[in-house]
RNA sequence: GGUCUGGUAGCUCAGCUGGAUAGAGCAACAGCCUUCUAAGCUGUGGGUCCCGGGUUCGAAUCCCGGCCGGAUCACCA
């Protein structure tokens, strides 16, 4: 039981004695107590304070009377706030059970699977920041969720068909001079989004010609000669063209091996990968399955559409009229594939704000088209990640490549700590440059992840991600400075079946406060879908220990009850960063 | 225009299911390493919580109305 639980039971208990108040859950306002008062935790009596009668003072000091016991040792009482000063030896009692705990922070096992959809990229580009956010949350969401109890199946739907690829293939056949990774030493995904980017200045010069001879933008943009080339090119993929099926799995080949290494460096990884091009057949038979049923109508062009005016939408286009597939579509389609792979309770889709729309859509759809967990869908709705002059655009160059960016955080760490690791005796080349991409790649992740995750965040590529104060690095540093105690302490350990007991200075007692609030935050993260809150609480279980670190000697403490304490404590803390950064998708080194 | 969403210190962000004098970090300034890792610790300065109403013992937080920004409303994805 926890502390929460048990102190409301005894407030109810006091209020209806003293006041013959019947009051609920939700009537016991407890919360910290704030650091100027003494005490731990605090009662919020101004509930109670118009059935009492009576001065809010005179209420809170009344129930402080009554709470008084083997659990509140003692009270003080400001006002309308109440404050418990919680009895040390429960405090003790909370370390060891923490410490004994198996996995602490792992709530129980609830028997649900929880399907988490994210990265999604397009196979026409490299990753960029965007990515970056997308992939961090998704990993983090299904980490959560874990730790919550679900079993969780992290997917990726890659869109591997469409017109986007078409433009790359065709831009590389006309100026790619058969280029290959090989030859060029390109990482496959950067060749691609090369040629894409090669297709929109060719495209945009035909657009200009056009216009120059008097035509409209509009008209231009659809007879450039490379637009229908594009098209025609598409046509053939679906209808099966060998030479362009060759070339598109061959293209993909190239991107698939360079998203697998962004990845394995990001830190990522799926369980089960989908492929559009697999699913959007799928997709269409449900399609035509859902209009014989009368789900679904036809116009007259030969369209289908869903009506959804009744749930105070629009109507949604389905199947275009010249029959192939839209985006909506390939989803239906991909959640049946889906559906009949695993049994799932639930359905996460990491995606971005600007895909609202689209998800209360595909919500409606999947359930009428029978799909249990379609109603229920949780669309992970994330900001977006601008530059200081607005949005990333990939055609125009203004993006913030990932692999960049994972090898520029890596090479600042690396920079930043050569007067430091270096200095560490018997330390490798090896161990050097894992401690600067665990703490370079470990500042990224929390600089973003550490902001609430539906907000859209600002990276400004001028200012260099911080490495100190309310970072990754402040963390793990933490982390590898109790480690390095703990070595020190080795061959002096506290036996584990030592009781732990007598006094507690305040930073211990804050500390061990804090230890036990991580299966609450847990829980709130998993709630909320919000890696930020992990972020937050890793930062404040940081804090609490540096201060005390600062403030006591560990090894030297001359009183070996203290100092076992001590060690226990630390120990403790050292297991819930670790637990907390893994949540992250944040690696701690053992030195730093 | 409809819908959704955001506006907190110079900058980046917490706090938002109503609680005490609104918090961190960065940047600025001043201290602390013969002592367990100074990527640390301590202190100083810095605020119209966008504006105006309302709800109440109490509002950054909830409600209404404005102002400003973003997203979305495609036979794009």
């Amino acid at each position: 039981m926890t502390l929460e639980t048990i102190l409301t039971q005894q407030v109810q208990t006091a209020v209806k004695e003293l006041y013959g108040l019947e009051c609920t859950d939700k009537m016991v306002q407890l919360q910290k107590t704030r650091p100027e008062f003494e005490g731990q935790i605090t009662l919020v009596v101004f509930p109670f304070v118009k059935a009492a009668r009576k001065a809010p003072a005179d209420v809170a000091n009344e129930i402080g009377a009554k709470l008084v016991g083997d659990i509140v040792a003692k009270y003080n009482a400001v006002q309308g706030f109440l404050n418990l000063s919680i009895a040390d030896s429960f405090w003790t009692k909370q370390l060891e059970t923490i410490a004994a705990a198996e996995n602490y922070g792992q709530l129980p096992d609830r028997n649900q699977l929880m399907m988490v959809e994210y990265s999604s990229p397009n196979t026409n580009k490299p990753l960029h920041l965007g990515h970056v956010r997308n992939n961090l949350l998704g990993w983090s969401i299904a980490k959560i969720q874990e730790a919550n109890g679900w079993k969780v199946v992290k997917t990726n739907i890659v869109n591997d068909r469409g017109i986007h690829i078409c433009k790359s293939m065709l831009a590389w056949l006309k100026y790619g001079n058969g280029e290959t990774p090989e030859s060029s030493g390109k990482k496959g995904d950067h060749l691609i989004g090369d040629y894409y980017v090669r297709f929109d200045k060719e495209y945009r010069k035909q657009i200009a010609e056009l216009t120059a001879t008097g035509m409209d933008e509009e008209t231009a943009k659809k007879e450039a000669p490379l637009m229908k080339e594009a098209q025609a090119m598409l046509l053939k993929w679906e209808q099966g063209d060998k030479e362009v099926r060759d070339l598109w799995a061959k293209m993909n080949s190239w991107v698939y091996a360079g998203f697998d290494e962004t990845y394995r460096q990001m830190g990522v990884g799926f369980d089960k990968i989908y492929y559009e091009s697999n699913t959007y057949l799928e997709g269409k038979s449900e399609v035509e399955k859902g209009l014989a049923a009368g789900q679904f109508y036809r116009r007259e062009d030969g369209s289908v559409w869903a009506d959804l005016t009744k749930d105070g939408l629009d109507e949604k286009l389905l199947l275009r009229s010249d029959g192939t597939s839209v985006y909506m579509t390939q989803d239906i389609g991909t959640a049946k594939l889906r559906y009949q792979d695993y049994p799932i309770d639930k359905m996460v889709y990491v995606v971005g704000n600007e895909q609202e729309y689209h998800f209360k859509v595909l919500s409606i759809l999947l359930d009428r088209l029978g799909f249990p967990f379609g109603k229920e869908l949780v669309h992970f709705s994330y900001g977006m990640v601008e530059l200081p002059n607005g949005k990333m655009k990939s055609r125009e160059g203004t993006v913030v490549d990932a692999d960049d960016l994972m090898e520029q955080m890596i090479a600042d760490a690396r920079e930043i700590s050569k007067d430091k690791v270096n200095t560490l005796p018997d330390i490798t080349k090896e161990e050097a440059d894992e401690i600067a991409r665990k703490v370079g790649l470990g500042a990224l992740k929390y600089f973003i992840l550490k902001v609430d995750p539906r907000k859209n965040m600002l990276f400004n590529p001028e200012e260099s991600i911080d490495f100190n104060g309310n970072t990754g690095p402040f963390i793990q540093y933490t982390y590898a400075r109790i480690q390095s105690v703990l070595r020190k302490a080795a061959g002096s350990e506290p036996e584990q079946s030592r009781p732990i007991g007598g006094s507690l200075n305040p930073k211990e007692l804050a500390l061990i406060q804090r230890l036990a609030d991580f299966p609450a935050v847990v829980r709130q993260a998993g709630d909320d879908f919000s890696p930020a809150v992990i972020c937050n609480y890793a930062y404040a279980l940081a804090c609490d220990f540096n201060s005390f670190y600062h403030d006591y000697s560990i090894l030297n403490e001359a009183d070996t009850d203290k100092r076992n304490l001590r060690l226990v404590l630390s120990r403790c803390v050292a297991k819930v960063i670790q637990k907390a950064m893994d949540m992250l998708g944040i690696e701690v080194p053992e030195r730093m």
